[in-house]
DNA sequence: TGTACATCAGTGAACGCGCGTTCACTGATGTAC
DNA sequence: TGTACATCAGTGAACGCGCGTTCACTGATGTAC
């Protein structure tokens, strides 16, 4: 052995880290595992030390940034998740934001592991803007749920087809404020809505 | 010349429209040269007479691919777009259906010239919805821009949500109805909404 | 209209190249005594 | 605690293989006379 136990697990976790970030940035048939390991600081020959195979990799990695996403965003309120989901910021970081954004394509062509790892995925993004949006004082119940989906869907919608145009273009900051009208227009707090 | 020049650009055709279908089935990187070459009937050696290279065919197709879509909803009035779009069969036959849902996420990571196509197929959906929506009886105006570019990102959004989770999932109908509800519940016809 | 020639769409083999994966090897770590 | 040995994380070269692309060739079509 040329390193601990304790430090071939941390780097191992380090590998799976860096892939997710690489997964999210350029797809999963846009980065190969020699330059992955690269990225992550080794040669490419440790790989299959750590992982069965590529594919491993990628239902791992995607399973740890799900769960990152859903830590990160813990914190945040209904309308602080909203705004930071339709900023700029977030379109252009794919590498850093949320990964059914970034890899939901790509996961439809994957096989069913990498799916369901995807479909619990869009279950705790559910299950956690319902609490956001009760929190806010919304009445809890069946409905809420599926507001919550419809939502998702908007929100993932709305980054997906920002980043899908030219860098230069408004089309793309125009989707997102439009988005975020939108909803902000439809989720007011509950209190009483105007007109 | 073993073709008349006319046939010449009936089998150009015929690839641009069988690689629209393969690449939206299969993403850009899951189809080949040669593969795409044989499902149109011909052998690889013959791409490059026809076409510059592989990138060059990838915006062609796009190109042609929502250019039909455009043309195939035009028929379409508000609810029955909707209908369509979140139906399992749109969901389940990539390759006949909408191309921003099909391929947005590879979109995202091709140059400019692919994008710029993308977001020009994204303005004439915004714009073919803008028109349905005013036939419908609703008021014509800025914000019904922001509407339905809010309402394309929901539906693309459901779709590619949908299909990423595994094809047993019960959470991958739920998300097309409970986006059809939503949009159902929001875009009734405008006499007057109860409540 | 016929004939001789040039063109070029389509063929099928070959080219590099990068990919995922395998493998012999190294040497510090863990273990058995 | 010290020593001898086994383990195995990491290295770097090599393996097939499939990809995008190139190329010499074919032969029906288009063209010039």
């Amino acid at each position: 052995m040329k390193v601990t136990k304790a430090q071939s697990l941390a780097n191992r976790a380090h590998i799976v880290d860096t892939a997710s970030v690489l997964f999210r940035e350029r797809g999963y048939d846009g980065i190969g595992v020699a330059d992955l390991m690269a990225a992550a600081g080794f040669t490419q020959g440790g790989f299959y030390k750590h992982f069965g195979s590529k594919a491993d990799l990628m239902a791992e990695a995607a399973a740890c940034s799900l769960a990152q996403s859903r830590a990160s965003s813990k914190e945040l309120d209904f309308a602080g998740f909203i705004d930071l989901f339709l900023s700029r910021q977030h379109r252009d970081s794919p590498g850093s934001g949320c990964t059914m954004s970034a890899l939901c394509g790509d996961a439809a062509r994957q096989p069913a592991d990498i799916k369901a790892t995807f479909a619990e995925g869009i279950e705790q993004a559910v299950s956690g803007l319902q609490h956001k949006h009760i929190a806010d004082g919304n009445a809890a119940g069946d409905q809420v749920r599926e507001k919550m989906i419809s939502l998702l869907a908007q929100v993932v919608g709305a980054v997906v087809l920002s980043r899908a145009c030219p860098d230069d273009s408004s089309l793309a900051d125009e989707i997102l404020q439009a988005c975020h009208r939108q909803i902000s227009a439809s989720y007011t707090p509950p209190v009483d809505q105007p007109e």
